[in-house]
This record gives C-alpha cells, structure tokens and sequence, in this order.
DNA sequence: GTTGGCAGTCGGTAGAATCGAGTGCTAACA
DNA sequence: TGTTAGCACTCGATTCTACCGACTGCCAAC
C-alpha cells in the first residue's frame, strides 16, 4: 500500500528524463540538507552521472524553465521550487524508519495507557520527538457514533447537566438551565425518557420528542434540542498540537514563525487543513499546494487513521517544505498504522 | 481592593527619593514605549522636574549603582533591570481599561455561551485581543468537589466508561477493561453499588470498597481505583493558552521564542508557573522572579478567579518585561473579576 | 546642589574594496 | 549532436574604514 508516497492526480507526474530527474532529486537532497542553494559543481560531485558541472549546468537551466527550480540571484546556485519538491516526493521510494525511532514507537505504544484523548495527545508529543518537527494529530468526531446512554445529573435546583456516553468511548456534557425549579425525582424521570429516546441513535437522527409542557418534557425537548446543536462546532473533533515550538526551530524569519503560529492556533483551520489534504488524496501539501497563504513556507504531511477501514481521524506534520519528505513520511506513516491498529479492527486498546 | 498593584513582600519596597523615583519611571515608560535605551537628555524632556540631563544623568548613576538601571554598554542611554520594573510595577496606580475595551468584555461576557470549558478557552482568546500579549487561563481541578453521580457504562462486554459527573460540573471518564465478559446486568448494579458508595465523596475519601471476588464486586473495585488515581496528574486543572503567536511579535530573537513556546507547551509547567507566583502573593512576576530561565526575558501578570471565595483558577498573561503593566493589569483584573462574578457567587452562569 | 561645557566611548551606518561561488556563453572536441 | 573546458561576468557576502551621533562622565563655574 505504501510502495511509493502517495501521488497526486493532478500535476500528472510526467516524468523527466532520467538524468534531469536525478539532478533535480541530488538539488533537493541537498538543498534539504544546506539550505543553502546548491551549484552544478556540487551536484556533479555528489551524483554518478559521471558528467561535467557545465553538462549539469545546462540540465539545469532547462530545470529552471520547466518551474522545478529557482535561482535566488544571478550568481547563486538553484533551489527547488514547490514543483521540484513535488516531483521529488511523488518519486520518492518510502523508506523506512530508523530502528532507533522504531523502538521508540514500539515502546511508546506499548506503554501508553489512559483515555483516547491522552494517547491522541502524547501520540503528538511522539511524533514532534521522532521528527523535530510539529505535529498534529486529528481525533475524528463522534457525530456518527450512536448513543450508549444519557444522563440528566441535577447540579441545583435550576442547572442540569446532560452527560451523552457515545459509542466510540466519547463523553460529551452540556449544561441546561431551567425555568423552573427542578425536582430529582423530575430529572430522573427525564434521564429515563431520553434514554428511551435516544439510546442507539445519532447525532443525526430526528427524534420525535414530547410536545407536552409540564416539566418533565421541558425538560425533554430542552436535552434534545441542546444535544443536537452540538454539530456547528467541529462536531466534536479534536485537535492536539504537538511542538509549536519546532516551528521557531525550523523557520528563521520571526515573521514567518509568527504567521504559521497564528495558523496553528486557530483548530478549526487546522481540522480542514488537514481535511483538504486527505480529500485531493495526497499525503504531502507543499507550499502553495496547501491552499493557505501564510503556510506557503511549509509541507504538511497527513497520514490517515482508521477505524473499521472508516476514516477516523490523522495525524500530521508540518516543517518547511525543505523538510526531511522520506523521515517524516515514514513516522506519520508507522505512527497512524500504530493508531490505527490499537483503535481500529482489532479490540485489545488499553 | 485593587487600589494599587499587589505587591511584594520580599524586596521591602524601600521608596526612592522622590526625584529618583519620577526619573526612575520615566526610564520605564520610555523604555517600554521604544524598546530603546532612553538617555538622560530625553528623560529632562519628558519629565517635569525641571532639572537639566546633567542632573538626571547624577541620578542616574546612583539608579545604576542600586541596581535599577543598566547601561547595555557605555555611552547608551539606560534601560531598567527586573528590579526597576518591579520598583515601577509597585508603584503603579492602578489604571482602568480604555473605553473600547470595557465595552469589549461586557460584551463577551454577555454573550458567550457554552460549557465552562468554552468559556474558559474562549476568555484566553479575549485576553489576547484585549492586550496582544498570550494568555493563560487556569481552570481548577474538581479534587475538592463532590461526586454527584457515577455511572458506568458497557462498550462491550469487555469495556466499560466510568463516567463521574462532579458538584462543579464537570464531567470525567474513565476506561476499565474488564478480564471476564461483564453483562449488561453486572453493569448496571455496579453503576448502583458505585453511586451509593462515591455520591458525596469528593476524590481525597477514602471509601470502603466490596473485597468479594464476584465481578460486580470487581468492577467496583477497578472502578473506585481508576477514578481515585486520578490525583497525580495536574488534578484536574485545565490550561487554556491563547495567542502563542504573539510571542513571536512580542520578541525579537527566534531563540527567545523557541525558549517561551517550548515553555507553553508545558501544561503542568504553566500552572505550577501560576501557581508559584499566586503562593509569592504576587500578581506579577518579572524576568528572573519567575524562577524559570527561559522566561527571564518574560513578565508574567496572573489574577485569581475565586469561587465562593475560594481560589478557583486564575488568568494570566505573559509578555516581555517591558510590557506596558498597567493596561495588562487592568485586563487581567477586569476579566477575572468577571469570571469570578459569573462562576462565583451567585446563580447566574450561563 | 545644579548646570553648561567638553572630551571620550562606542554602536550603527554608509561606502569602497575584495572575495568567491556560481553562472551563461562560446568554441573546441568526440 | 551532445559534452566539455575555459572564461568573462554577476552579484551576494564579508571586511574595512571612516564617520556620525547619541550618550556618558567629569569638571569647573555658578
């Protein structure tokens, strides 16, 4: 399944001629290792073409005018563009982890205990740690769980609380303010009807709710209506960010840190983020391709996590676009299969 | 109350000379205002001590000699020390919000709605519009709460949720995974036996659990366990961290940035930051007075949110140490007071 | 005690000179 | 035709110098 990094539909990968795809990959190995724009010499040094630095230089000027590379200046080496990066990624033989990381993910996993959440949120700081760069790991909404139980718990005589166990192990809470003094006996009268109500249902199913008006079903409508409303939000994914502090390590304008920052702050730009990756069906946003402006400094890595083969959520990686593709693929790679192993088919999560 | 900053009891606030004092302020206010070294010159300006820069520059050196003030190398103008602003900080009167602002979290607090949690989280976002600094807002723990109601619920036969439901409303689950299948029956009287034992306790009871080994008896046991080791990690204590982004306006230097960023990402650090400068009887804590490296180049103001005048959490906000004080005062104080009005005493949170 | 005057310090900036990495072009070569 | 060596050229980066200006500290006079 993951022979090759997963490609793109779109830029239709007409391949280059083999030696002007070997150039290009040696510009980019070495641009993600300098950061510095690398010169033809350079290049005929590193690689086994066997051919002059003029030779190379000449590949290289066709390389410009095809868009996968960029001079900064007259006089300066060349650097790859978002193109040239893509082109390398799309030909990139997926490697696989170091064994040093292996082990780490392999102890991690076997060691991790505590809700969904927790581990979703560690898995984070996992990932920041096997990469160095920030990570982000998406926790898929319950909107398609059903219902294992509701609850009305008074809290006084006015507040409510409706606390909604779902089946994906997600607890949800809502406070209810009443009109009305409310009695135990009243609430637990609720409780019960809504169960009857609710149990086995969705977010997404209608439910025929009691038009009387005496408290109890005041009551009634009031949980239901409250529960429903939850789908504006996010609908109930979560986002855990890991290492925002890579970004400051990775960029060295404070002006870029400040603007991808602002970016991450905001989760429900990173949810569709993320969302739109995985919809154009790549696992890598480079550049321009992740369709935000201030993030046009940045490759975002997604790999997908499944529950019952249903997308359940993702995990990803963000650092420039000189990024290290093969490393960081590999991690979001073993990291979401590690993911979707413990919550998906099988049944033995801890 | 607020009549003027909370102070220090450990630098006894030994008052300057009066003129040394007018000087000593004007450095601060300038300084804050250019992030320049401010000389003695544009000091005679500003001020209205009618003296010529000869005799602020004397001042000044007694200032430099007590330690209020730095010179970054000779012939600079000076720029306070973390004890010149603490003397500034000290001496402040305290100011009000400006107009605009006032009327800002009148209107936030009008109208958000949501769980505490929301509330919570969306207070740190108002913080940071309010003064561009990154907020911190700290929601207590439920460690001295009551337990309202337990429940447990099957995910199948060998998982259950724990879900417990406290007096301040908030909820927390708990995953037990039972070693036998466990019927639906078994659940529901556990869930009985549970509530009977925990309904009042708060987390630091001890209860007496069952020692059969029936599983029902079982269950109680792991559950009662499960939701007791909840103590060690931050109790409860929920961290809200807004604008990270604005670190990176706010210093110059991308290392200084990656210092602070990777401090924030530290949930259980950030609060025991609060923490500390809550027990010092301080609302603000400057460069070193903070006690962590990374953040000496940070002032950090914090406000206690109480309930029923009991401490309850607290806001906070970070910025550098030339931070303009008195409007970040004003903020944290107003939106603590206003936390502390909606969730305090009365009836009427939302 | 205050002040004006003055020499001295030192960072910051501007300009010139230099360096060197890397290019594009061209002519020769296989 | 493709490859290569050679070469002139470009242009950022670095270094150096000179200089300016913002301060200070000190001192003598008020």
């Amino acid at each position: 399944m993951a022979r090759r990094a997963n490609t793109t539909t779109k830029p239709s990968p007409q391949d280059l001629d083999a030696r002007r795809a070997t150039i290009l990959e040696a510009v980019v190995v070495e641009h993600i290792k300098t950061a510095q724009p690398v010169g033809s010499s350079s290049v005929a040094a590193t690689v086994d073409l066997a051919v002059s630095p003029a030779t190379v230089r000449a590949e290289m000027v066709t390389l410009e005018r095809e868009g996968y590379l960029v001079q900064p200046h007259t006089s300066a080496g060349r650097v790859p563009t978002d193109k040239g990066y893509r082109y390398f990624v799309d030909h990139l033989k997926s490697g696989a982890l170091g064994s040093a990381q292996q082990h780490q993910v392999k102890e991690f996993f076997a060691n991790v205990r505590g809700e969904v959440e927790d581990v979703l949120e560690q898995t984070s700081t996992l990932l920041t740690q096997l990469t160095s760069y920030t990570s982000v790991v998406v926790g898929a909404g319950h909107s398609h769980s059903s219902i294992l139980s509701v609850q009305l718990v008074n809290l006084d005589a006015r507040h409510q609380l409706l606390v909604s166990v779902f089946s994906d192990g997600s607890v949800v809470k809502h406070s209810i303010i009443a009109s009305f003094d409310v009695t135990h006996e009243e609430v637990a009268e609720a409780s019960k009807q809504l169960n009857a109500l609710l149990i086995n249902t969705t977010l997404e199913t209608r439910v025929q709710v009691p038009s009387r008006s005496d408290h109890v079903a005041t009551l009634v409508r009031e949980a239901v209506s409250v529960l429903h409303a939850e789908k504006p939000t996010t609908d109930g994914e979560q986002v855990f960010i890991g290492g925002s502090s890579r970004v400051a390590e990775v960029f060295q304008g404070v002006e870029t840190v400040r603007k991808v920052l602002s970016i991450l702050e905001q989760e429900l730009l990173v949810v569709s983020l993320v969302q739109d990756i995985l919809d154009q069906g790549l696992s890598v946003a480079i550049g321009s391709e992740n369709g935000y402006e201030p993030l046009s400094a940045c490759a975002v890595i997604v790999a997908q996590v499944t529950i019952d083969g249903e997308p359940a959520g993702a995990v990803g990686l963000l650092g420039p676009t000189r990024m290290k593709y093969r490393e960081a693929l590999a991690a979001a790679q073993v990291v979401s299969e590690h993911l979707t192993r413990r919550f998906g088919g099988d049944e033995s999560h801890a």
